[in-house]
RNA sequence: GGAGAGGUGGCUGAGUGGUCGAAAGCAGCGGUUUGCUAAACCGUCGUAGGCCUUUAAAGUCUACCGGGGGUUCGAAUCCCCCCCUCUCCGCCA
């Protein structure tokens, strides 16, 4: 969410800014709601200061053992017309509120001029895909073949898009996010924290899921509650409506969760494997800085999600996402994309974003130093990684062969192996 | 799920219908005093929004005592609903 004010007094340079990643700011219609809106909160507020001096009027007069009936009649009067009054506030309020809320955030001036991703700009690469001296498989036909995807009983079970990995599946992934875990606290300076996976509204419209992109989520019927969509919710949400002390920023937290989408618009993408699913699981990486460090923390903490890739020792790419293709709440973010042999691409692994303050401002996060005025922080985060899609990975890349998979050396001890072999108790 | 207690400013904590945005204390900030530190003393000290103003400041008004509704000329205070915290009981991993 935009600072009104700011908004207000430079609406035009934001509406450009707004069209370069495609968004059509109203112009009239926001001029208009705005005007009204004072409009009724100027009227409200002036029969309340009357009628207040009317109260204290009265009370003086019943003191002094005056008959006041009169008088009670009139105010009750205004009193009426201020309720009329303060209804049209809280309508106008909410449209307006609604309104501001779905205008996503401006991109940063690094970002480059763009409409989808045929604009993104790739900033880096990473490793050098193997060459395989046989056709090298989809994790489809890899994973069932070994005895530890299996796709079918997780239809029976849930439905499309869910997995159950059995035996070795099902401890690789676990191995990953520990490996991941143990990187970030230990050598990356993160604090673990393990939060809800459910969430309230109040969270989602905090990191701007809400309103605007409710169908994107599983709710609970009857509860105020959704099943996390990402980390980034109940873990940025951790200091919603509070003020930092400012020696202590940056903050950077780190937090495995599963992660659920209900994927609604993604017909027919990515339905082969488990690239796209209901369930995955992630490493989330979180941060939360003052306004002029978040640009220098959103390179180390992208930098701290390539680590992951490097010391699996996994082909990848870091794309810069230009302004057309950056998400609503984001002001620069950067996608890592990891080499998948199975599909002959790159596909994203990772999504790293500074928010600047416009997550900060819904979710009231501020930071204070000294007798210097509060201000809001600025928030990032990114993946660190999706485990789902770094298993995937693994697989493709260290397929032998024979079939198995090879284990990078940084894996190994929490795999407790050096090979995954077929499941010879998948039945 | 049942019974009870409670939610007031950064914190502690008064306040049960009328200048209460809210006593007092602590912390913070500015100052006086002081060889330094400490103490003492004086002052100051919430947030948001509207009006005014070129912006800001100043000024002024409005709102905010967990959230929402109601009663009243007037609500932190009375009534209703909800949320959260704590204690006990039940259930449960």
């Amino acid at each position: 969410m935009h600072d009104l004010t700011f908004f207000r007094n430079n609406l035009e340079s934001m509406r450009k800014r707004l069209a370069a990643r495609g968004f059509d700011l109203d112009l009239d219609a926001f001029q208009d709601l705005d005007r009204k809106r004072r409009q009724a909160v100027t009227e409200a507020e002036m029969l309340k200061a009357e009628r207040n001096a009317a109260s204290i009027e009265i009370s003086k007069l019943r003191k002094q053992g005056a008959d006041t009936t009169d008088r009670q009649q009139q105010v009750r009067l205004t009193g009426d017309r201020i309720a009329d009054l303060d209804q049209q506030v809280t309508n106008l309020d909410d449209e307006f509120r609604d309104l501001l809320s779905r205008i996503p955030n401006i991109t940063d001036a690094s970002v480059p001029l763009g409409r989808s991703s045929d604009d993104n700009v790739e900033v880096k690469r990473w490793g050098t895909p193997r060459e395989f001296d046989f056709k090298p498989k989809p994790h489809w036909d890899l994973g069932p073949e070994l005895g530890i995807l299996d796709l079918e009983r997780a239809a029976k079970v849930a439905g499309a898009r869910f997995a159950v990995y059995w035996g070795m599946g099902a401890r690789l992934e676990r191995a990953l996010i520990n490996l991941m875990l143990d990187v970030h606290t230990n050598e990356h300076g993160y604090q673990e924290v393990l939060p809800p996976f459910l969430i309230n509204s109040a969270s989602l419209f905090g990191t701007g899921q809400l309103p605007k992109f409710a169908e994107d989520l599983f709710r609970c019927e009857g509860h105020d509650l959704w099943l996390a969509p990402t980390a980034e919710v109940p873990v940025t949400n951790l200091y919603r409506s509070e003020t930092l002390n400012a020696d202590q920023l940056p903050i950077s937290l780190c937090a495995y969760t599963p992660c659920f989408r209900s994927e609604a618009g993604s017909y027919g993408r990515d339905v082969r494997g488990i690239i796209r699913q209901h369930q995955f699981q992630k490493v989330e990486l979180v941060k939360f800085t003052k306004p002029e460090q978040s640009y220098e923390e959103h390179e180390k903490l992208t930098r701290d999600a390539e680590d992951i890739l490097e010391r699996l020792e996994l082909p990848y790419r870091r794309v810069l996402l230009c302004s057309g293709d950056t998400g609503f709440s984001a002001a620069k973010t950067y996608d890592l994309e990891v080499w998948l042999p199975g599909q002959n691409d790159y596909k994203e692994i990772s999504s790293c974003s500074n928010f600047e303050a416009f997550q900060a401002r819904r979710a009231q996060i501020r930071t204070k130093s000294g007798k210097s005025k509060s201000e809001f922080v600025h928030t990032l985060n990114g993946s660190g990684l999706a485990a789902g899609r770094t298993w995937v990975a693994i697989l493709e890349n260290f397929q032998q062969s024979d079939g198995s998979i090879a284990i990078p050396k940084a894996l190994q001890p929490y795999l407790g192996c050096d090979r995954i072999l077929p499941n010879e108790k998948h039945y």
